[in-house]
DNA sequence: AGCGCTTACGTAAGCGCTTACGTAACGGTA
DNA sequence: TACCGTTACGTAAGCGCTTACGTAAGCGCT
């Protein structure tokens, strides 16, 4: 023993199967120029010694890493939740590892990730969370990024000069805007986010678009933190001082499903007395009761995809993918009540 | 420029800051034995040049690793995701950066995962899913870890010899079971799971022993893949065998709410026709329509405690730390019917 | 002034790998 | 046989940090 304790070395592998440690490597890495008898001895004698090759040690010689940092909002948030899911099963098929971590939707903190996952040098990064409209962060990141060697990939509207994938957050607001529209509300309380995030304001603006269709339109924008129990709590309180609407369009699903359970809990029906939709359709969306009405992204594939854009080399000019939305009418949405809300 | 390219490495902060790579590494690491203004200079020239050191290299020259590998079975299973996110949220109060794998319920997967996870020196190692009752495939397990010099941590009972989170899965079966008991239902149907994993193992275990209290009480143990998916069809093939069914005791809320979900697609309420219960508590149990009567265990916080866990020292024994379980009582469940099931 | 102690640095030896380069042995060709 | 191209290795120079150790300067004390 060369070492009392603590993990075997190359080294360890070298001297216990007779040769150098050069060869060591290119037998465990099954390069050429090792004959296969002294290849097999080598990955033989590694593996009675239970040696386990130092990733660390592996990237600093020279190595790439194999490690891929995801950047999320919230893990437990099923929409980042999913698009995880779809980021760790393509990164399983290429054997890499996924290092996840949340921005909590603050520009400063997503930079500290950032800066974090650029530490580790990651072979990749995956920015999964909305864009800021805040041009500061993004400029910061931006700068941190060229002095980023991996690649990087964004989910959502950023103004990083990198690859993206874009969904349509306008065309999904737009889309269950229209839908209301055409089961005949003309009352409606938009249930949006901080007005930092790009996603929000495309998604709103989308919504007001579509409405703007109607001049008989009455619209009323209610902000939240995006999150399911500020926007319940929100909508109570806003339902009781404009108790007119006659539904609830929630630019995430999130909301949509808190809001089902509030209106639920009111004592409300829907959509018989409040239709309610979402966006984004994951996968809770369509167990509850009623099944959400929702504009659909295919999130984990959005991940897949990421994951796969990563791997890619970067193209001359960033890549934009756009993704598209799709309207799933299911339950949560009706036509409008024709009775004055029965509310407490 | 020492370099016309790359990231800028601790030498180039050094010279450009006038000190040695010595100093400058101290002085960015804020220990002691350099004077304020020097370490103040250092810190200054290491943020004009945008410097962010090279975690592994440090790794590799003697510090401790930044990261904790998380093993779970599917991470867009919500049992996992609510878990994952008490380890994240621990894991940023430490700074630490969270690699997360999947092992799909296969020990042969997991061993990788845990490999792969041993390679990259990770701090620690906290493995979520649940133990194997196959005995070999946890011994490897546990010869594995044994070379493995950071720490390491389980969710469940396993048979590694490490430190343990133990939610009491035997009474989350037993209180279900007892609940549906004493509602009056006596035919019974368990969506179970592969007996492979200790956690069906367990949770079986103890709802049919709450279950044996009477002696009238005809149990149908349904095997499934512990998904939803699976659950559901398995649940609608066997109701048409056994339509004498007036409750189903679900061993977890994925189970417990596509179940929900078929009950209502085939025309049955829930729990008018049929009673179910789960085991969990995931966050959308309590959105679901109706609410699902469920077994809570806290998984956020198990999450969280898994962390601190593993960054505590060993113990001389591996500490066992049980974790109870808490019934739940919500809509799902209800008094049986008395009427045949009105099953097409 | 001389002693020892503390403080503030610099020097250099690794950490465990990868890989460019050097070299000896071998086979085939002229 | 002399020469050259392969093949199969070994040697050693890093990768970018941390840290044990060495050293010079400054201080208070006798």
């Amino acid at each position: 023993m060369t070492k009392a304790q603590g993990a075997p070395r190359l080294a360890d592998v070298a001297v216990a199967a007779g040769v150098s440690i050069a060869t060591a490597s290119r037998s465990l890495r099954g390069l050429s120029g090792v004959s296969p008898d002294v290849a097999a001895r080598v990955i033989a004698t590694a593996e009675s010694l239970g040696f386990v090759a130092n990733a660390q040690a592996r990237t600093l010689a020279g190595g790439q890493t194999s490690t891929v940092g995801l950047v999320v909002h919230q893990i437990d948030d099923p929409y980042f939740t999913e698009i995880a899911a779809g980021v760790v099963g393509a990164a399983e098929e290429h054997e890499l590892i996924v290092q996840i971590s949340q921005s909590g939707r603050d520009p400063e903190h997503e930079l500290k990730q950032i800066r974090t996952l650029a530490a580790h040098r990651a072979r990749g990064i995956i920015i999964a969370g909305s864009g800021y409209t805040d041009g500061r962060a993004e400029a910061t990141a931006r700068e941190l990024l060229t002095g980023f060697a991996g690649r990087v990939v964004v989910i959502g509207r950023h103004q990083l000069g990198v690859d993206a994938l874009l969904p349509d957050n306008v065309a999904a607001g737009g889309l269950t805007a229209s839908h209301l529209l055409e089961l005949g509300h003309r009352r409606i309380l938009i249930l949006s986010g901080p007005d930092g995030l790009t996603t929000v304001q495309d998604r709103l603006a989308g919504a007001l678009h579509a409405l703007a269709a109607d001049t008989r339109v009455d619209v009323a924008v209610v902000p939240t933190d995006f999150t399911g129990p500020d926007a319940a709590r929100q909508l109570l309180h806003s339902l009781r001082e404009r108790p007119d609407r006659t539904a609830v369009l929630a630019l995430n699903d999130a909301m949509a499903m808190w809001a089902c359970q509030a209106m639920r809990s009111a004592g409300l029906d829907v959509p018989g007395d409040v239709s309610i939709t979402g966006i984004g359709d994951v996968a809770a969306a369509s167990m509850i009761h009623p099944a959400l009405t929702t504009a659909r992204f295919p999130l984990a594939q959005l991940g897949h995809r990421a994951l796969e854009l990563v791997l890619r080399p970067a193209a001359n000019r960033p890549r934009r993918e756009p993704v598209a939305a799709e309207l799933l009418v299911r339950g949560s949405s009706g036509p409008p009540r024709t009775w004055p809300l029965p509310l407490s």
